[in-house]
This record gives C-alpha cells, sequence and structure tokens, in this order.
DNA sequence: TAAGAAATACCCCTATTCAGGTAGTAGTTT
DNA sequence: AAACTACTACCTGAATAGGGGTATTTCTTA
C-alpha cells in the first residue's frame, strides 16, 4: 500500500486525486490539504511515502513548501504536479528536493504510475520536462567547446592560477618563472579573451568552462 | 512509421532488437550496424527518426560517435541503451547530445515506447538514470545555500557589478555612489569571505552562487 | 632554412586596488 | 535613549596590476 499525501488548492482537482487514487488498489490518500503551512505541521505523523503537490498555491508557495518539508522529512519522495513548465520552475523544485515533475494534464494512469515510480525510487517526469532537464546538460558544454578563445596550454595554466586565488607572484613562484613572464601572458590572455581586468578575465574563464 | 537505426556490438542482441523493431506495427529497424563508423558513413542518407546505441563497443565507443553523428545529424534523437550505469557515462553521454538512456533490462515494451516518446521529442529514461540526474540538480545547490557568507543586499549587488566586468569606477557610476564607497563595501566583502583579491572574490562568487 | 608560435624575461610609467583609520546618516531593535 | 547595522564618504600610503616596448631561446612548420 503505498500512502500518498496530496496538496492542491483547487478544491474539486484535490478531490479527484483523493478519489482517483482511493479508487486504486494498493494505493491510498491518507490526507489532503490546500496550502502547505497545515501540510507542514501534520507531515511527520502521517509519515506518508509519497507528496504530490502543486506548485501555484495561496501563502506559501509549492518550492518554498519542498524545502521546509526536506527539512523535517529529508527520504520522502516529492512528486511536483502543476500547470507550469518555465524552466526556472521546474529547475528550482528539482533543485529543492522535488524527486518528478509532472505536467497537469497527465493521464490517470501514468499518474498512478508515477506515483509507484517515485516511491520505489525513481524518478518520474513528463517527457516535455524531461527534455528540457536533458537539454541542460547539453548546452553548457556547448558553449564551452565553441568558445576556446585559442589560448596556449601555458595561457590556461596561468588563467587557472588566477582563478584558483593566486596573485601575479604566487603563479609565477608555483610556476618557476618571472613574473614579468606571468605578467606577459596575462597581456596576451587578455587581448584573446577581449578583457582588461583580473576579475573579468576570471569571470569568463569560469562561465565558459575555459579552464 | 518511426525509422530506428541500430548500432550495437553483440550480434544476438542486435538481431534481437531489429526483430523486435520490424516486428511492431509502425517501428521499421532500417539498419543496423556494429560498430559507429560504419554507422557514421550511412546514417545521412537513411535519414532516420531516432538512433538507439550501445556505449562499448569495438573502435570508437558510443559517446564519441554521439558527438560525431550529431555533428553531420543535429536534429537527430539518439537513445542510448547500455549495460552501465556509471554516473559520468550517463552525464557524458547525455551532453554528448543523447536524448535518452535506457539499461539493457529494460522490457521490450517499455523499450518501444521509449523509441516513440524520443521521435516525439520527450527525454526517455529507466528510473534510475533519472533518479541520477535529478540527484545532480539536488547536490549543487546545497552547498550555495549552506554558505552565504552574510553578505547584505548592497554587498551582493556590489560583487555582482565586479563579476560582470565592472572595476571600482564603473561600479560606482551604475550604483551612483563615490568609488570610496565601492571600495569600503569591497574590505567588507572581502573580509566576509576571507578573500583578498577581486579575481579571489569573484572565483568564490561563481563557484559558490552567492550572486 | 626561414618563418612563426610559444615561452621566457627585462625595461618603462601610469592606473588601480588593497589595507588601514575615521565619521556622518538612516533605520531598526533593545 | 542607546546600541546596532547598513550605507554613505573621505584620507593616506603601500602593493599590485595594466599597457607599452624589446629580446632570447626553443620548437614546429612551411
Amino acid at each position: 500500500m503505498i500512502k500518498v499525501v496530496v496538496v492542491e488548492d483547487n478544491d474539486s482537482i484535490r478531490e479527484g486525486l483523493k478519489i482517483l487514487i482511493d479508487g486504486t488498489e494498493d494505493y491510498s490518500c491518507i490526507a489532503s490539504f490546500s496550502e502547505c503551512e497545515t501540510m507542514l505541521k501534520n507531515i511527520k505523523k502521517l509519515n506518508p511515502d509519497v507528496l504530490l503537490m502543486d506548485i501555484g498555491l495561496p501563502g506559501m508557495n509549492g518550492i518554498e513548501g519542498i524545502k521546509k518539508v526536506k527539512v523535517i522529512f529529508p527520504e520522502l519522495a516529492i512528486l511536483i504536479l502543476t500547470v507550469y513548465e518555465e524552466n526556472d520552475l521546474i529547475f528550482d523544485a528539482l533543485c529543492a528536493g522535488a524527486c518528478g515533475y509532472l505536467v497537469k494534464k497527465t493521464p490517470p494512469s501514468r499518474l498512478l504510475e508515477a506515483i509507484r515510480e517515485a516511491h520505489e525510487g525513481g524518478a518520474p517526469m513528463s517527457s516535455h520536462i524531461a527534455r528540457k532537464v536533458i537539454d541542460f546538460f547539453q548546452k553548457k558544454p556547448v558553449s564551452s567547446q565553441k568558445s576556446n578563445y585559442d589560448l596556449t596550454p601555458r595561457e590556461k595554466e596561468i588563467l587557472t592560477g588566477l582563478v584558483e586565488g593566486h596573485n601575479f607572484k604566487a603563479i609565477a613562484d608555483s610556476l618557476f618563472i618571472s613574473i614579468e613572464t606571468v605578467r606577459f601572458h596575462f597581456r596576451n590572455i587578455y587581448k584573446k579573451l577581449h578583457v582588461h581586468s583580473q576579475s573579468e578575465a576570471v569571470a569568463k574563464a569560469i562561465k565558459e568552462g575555459l579552464i
């Protein structure tokens, strides 16, 4: 028996979810709430297997709710069920501790399957959401491959020293070269990166994965 | 009709996949290969909808294969089917351009469903794999939440200016305050972050998500 | 073999940053 | 009212970085 708790402010959707879950063998909706605050007070003693949550809630929003519930019940499987498909919300929810993300048009059979997957350690996602998560991985490295700025190996080594927080003197000492040589390299690095200061170079190096 | 190409070095698995795909309505295995090199030569004129790939291959491995096939056929949906569940391989494959990742014990019905999902823009993943991807998001922000260093809103604003590549003068002008005030804030920022230079501050701010 | 790139190192001078002290104002909390 | 925090601002002096030029050595490439 999978014990489910629902947080959803729309009364008819909330009741519908409760009926769906209770009406299915091996599933039980042991409680439902219209906002986070009351859920947080009761979640520990309810001891559910899966928490099904909306994001757009009155008072405390779902993202905040996830963070707070994770503090008092870290191992709980939290599944987002929402109409929102904005990238920021998806990533905020996943970072906050949600283990899955479903859009509200998900058919009941898939929803029940997702609850079971979440309970068994999976990460059920609507395919659009999953694709956005995957895209996240494919974007970052692309930029670092495109932008190389033709830095030489030695220039990268010197730039790395700067990113690690060393000044010219420390970089020179660690590489057993003169501080003048370090300065020379930085002049070339700045020209290649089109920057004019240490901080700009560090920001560019980290953001574009040059090191 | 979904046109599928298979790359798999194990003869019996490859033949099994071909029989499964061809034996299902609306699916067609238009070609199968035992290594990447031949696939790369033929992929453009085969014009498949989905590429089903193993990772452990003789010669060029699957990750390299993905990168190369993405160059000549960027919009192709690539689905990994492998026995490997190591984190690095998963992330390498996704970064290289795979849109989904399945383990070999996936049942045939789920495999066919995944091929269709991939073709329709989804990102099918075995639940263990999806969980690992989710975990990736939940680990990073933890460190950025732990470390805050009690920077005030104004200090964060000033630090952001530095990360964006501005010097003290430019930050002062953009915030309509004196350069001396900017310097005063940086003294406090440096103390709070335990750093002694712009570049250290920038590196710390970006790496720990302080801004 | 000559040309070029990469790495090393020195010179100059100016601009900027770093570190310290001091102090007024506004707002909040005790 | 007193204490505290955040933000504002000025001063001094030492340290570091930025921009320019030049030169040698080594290695690769044309």
